[in-house]
DNA sequence: TTGAAAGCGCTAACAA
DNA sequence: TTGTTAGCGCTTTCAA
């Protein structure tokens, strides 16, 4: 049974979808929308008139009777101000971390029929441009990623009243939906272990003292350590780069040569303190062990591989994308904000 | 002179304008679009009944009738099967490269509306996503980063006969658009400024041997050191990552501890040249001189500032773009390739 | 140079 | 349960 193939030229449309199954446009726009109270055998006719014609719904169509874009903005915000020396937004991709985040919102949305728009916002112009596209309604909502605590985006888009999600907490207290980890209890999981292990002179590598993520990792390092009786614990500050990783693996090797237990912010660091350490001659992890945190790509990659705390970014990801629709669906729902648990992943670094 | 405020609860429309300033619905639409043939007096008016009504075009029912989605695709396009242990397409993110692209993409891009969607493919299902999206004028052309040369997308993009566009030439030529840039000329220019450096033991630090930008850098520096008088150059394979660089210098040292230059097909591995080099207690440019590829954000930052090869990735982007939107608008246009020149940056290093 | 009017393809009342 | 119908907001003939 054929149905006539589509017209050559334009693509075919509910309407010849559904003169191909001998009913209404309304019942083939039914079919396919999954709106019950079709017959089955209707439903079955309009499934092969679809099969048959190669039909698509048109999305702007769509769009312009249900005020829905299908298409969700994945804004990577950076500095507030104007300062010199900042990553560019370009930058931001450098780090593994967007790459999973992008991995989780896209493999949340495309099932899903929806996709992210790529937009940069790093200054006065381009926050306002993130602020109109959304007001036109060419996205129904923002997900971001900020490359700076004081970002600006966070509360224009709160004030707005625009759906939006972040990607860690904002610095200030906002009205505004986000996920994050608990990073301290990271910290904490590390600490414990390398206690256990047995490590007695341990020290931790650092992110950017003005990134709170970083800041919590290192506080609840601290804490733990404290409480297992190190009140000192020498650290090192990194900027979560393979380079400064071994520029600080280097300096707490040459202030603390006896030291047996290391703690680094991120796994490239920790990477990058593996391979060190190696060049000084001391194994891992009879003589030091490692510890970093993320379990990105490179734990597992690294020899030896790394034992880390896990950041379910992916998980975290695809949560914002959750959240941002369930809001999109549902605009007077208020701001929540998800905090996922990290967990230890022990390989053989430490 | 105040015209009404626009309804709360949902924004003006070309018919609110039209009322205010006292015309009809097409000559707004004229006059919003550019249109010639409208009295200045008119313009004038509708102009302010824009500003005063805060109009904005909803693009969804723009589409309806131009059948312009007013967005492309930006694809990130991963492996051609289903071989295990490659990067997924979310690890594309971790090179700068990427980050460089996409920057180049949006600034071309953003000043004329346009924005691009980010997808991911990487397997038959996710290619076919992308050619139905396409299809279906959710997006009017696709702009594709391949991580691997034997990508399927391109052929399957071609023959469909969507608008696209390539960032590097593809394995086997196929009808379709790229722009890519002359690596051969650039890895000349590396080896003509270590010969006139008056370097005589020159050895080069390679990309992937199935990366073909990678083997006509690695190919341009053997060809170039050749007319110089140096046939054998000494070479060992990276994959671009700075561990695999360190890895890469270690094993050039430990064979010809007599080296003088070094060429690294990328930024990131000259970069761990430098790290391995100083460890070794040879000084950069003195001992050893190095050049660098691509002049990425890295290079002006390494100590000493990297002596390397530009790669204008962000013009090439933006000329991947503008070729786009050419064939998007001319749909007859033949595929159109354009090769960047390189151009060596002369820094410390060398 | 301007306006009237006909859709673009779809969803969603409302009727039947 | 299905069909009829009225738009969504815009561009674009076609007349005037």
């Amino acid at each position: 049974m054929n149905a006539a193939p589509p017209p050559s030229g334009s693509s075919p449309t509910l309407e010849d979808v559904a003169r191909a199954a001998g009913v209404s446009r309304a019942t083939v726009s039914r079919v396919i929308n999954g709106i019950r109270n079709v017959d089955p055998a209707i439903q079955e006719a309009v499934r092969q008139a679809v099969a048959a014609t190669g039909y698509v719904p048109n999305q702007a169509a769509r769009s312009l009777v249900t005020r829905r874009a299908g298409v969700v903005a994945l804004v990577v915000s950076g500095a507030s101000g104007e300062e010199p020396g900042e990553p560019s937004p370009g930058q931001v991709f450098t780090d593994p971390f967007f790459g999973r985040v992008a991995s989780g919102i896209i493999g949340f949305l495309r099932p899903r029929g929806i996709h992210p728009i790529l937009m940069f916002a790093d200054d006065a112009e381009t926050r306002a441009q993130v602020l109109t596209y959304l007001r036109q309604g060419n996205a129904d909502g923002a997900l971001l990623v900020s490359t700076h605590a004081e970002d600006l985006l966070p509360r224009l888009l709160a004030d707005a009243g625009l759906p939006a999600v972040l990607f860690a907490r904002p610095a200030e207290p906002i009205p505004i939906s986000y996920v994050d980890v608990e990073h301290r209890t990271g910290a904490k999981l590390a600490a414990d272990h390398l206690v256990a292990r047995g490590r007695r002179r341990v020290a931790t590598i650092t992110g950017p003292p003005n990134l709170p993520a970083a800041q919590a990792r290192l506080a609840g390092f601290r804490d733990a350590m404290a409480v297992h009786g190190h009140p000192y614990i020498p650290c090192a500050e990194g900027n979560f780069t393979y380079h400064s990783g071994e520029a600080a693996m280097e300096r707490l090797l040459a202030e603390h040569p006896g030291l047996d237990g290391v703690f680094a912010a991120n796994d490239v660091m920790a990477q990058a303190a593996l391979f060190v350490l190696r060049q000084h001659g001391l194994r891992v992890p009879e003589d030091v062990a490692v510890i970093g945190f993320d379990d990105s790509s490179v734990a597992a990659a690294s020899r030896p591989a790394l034992t880390t705390v896990r950041h379910p970014v992916e998980d975290m990801a695809a949560e914002m994308a959750r959240l941002l629709l369930a809001r999109v669906d549902q605009p007077e729902r208020p701001a929540t904000s998800i905090i996922f648990e990290p967990a230890l992943v022990v390989r053989e670094s430490a």
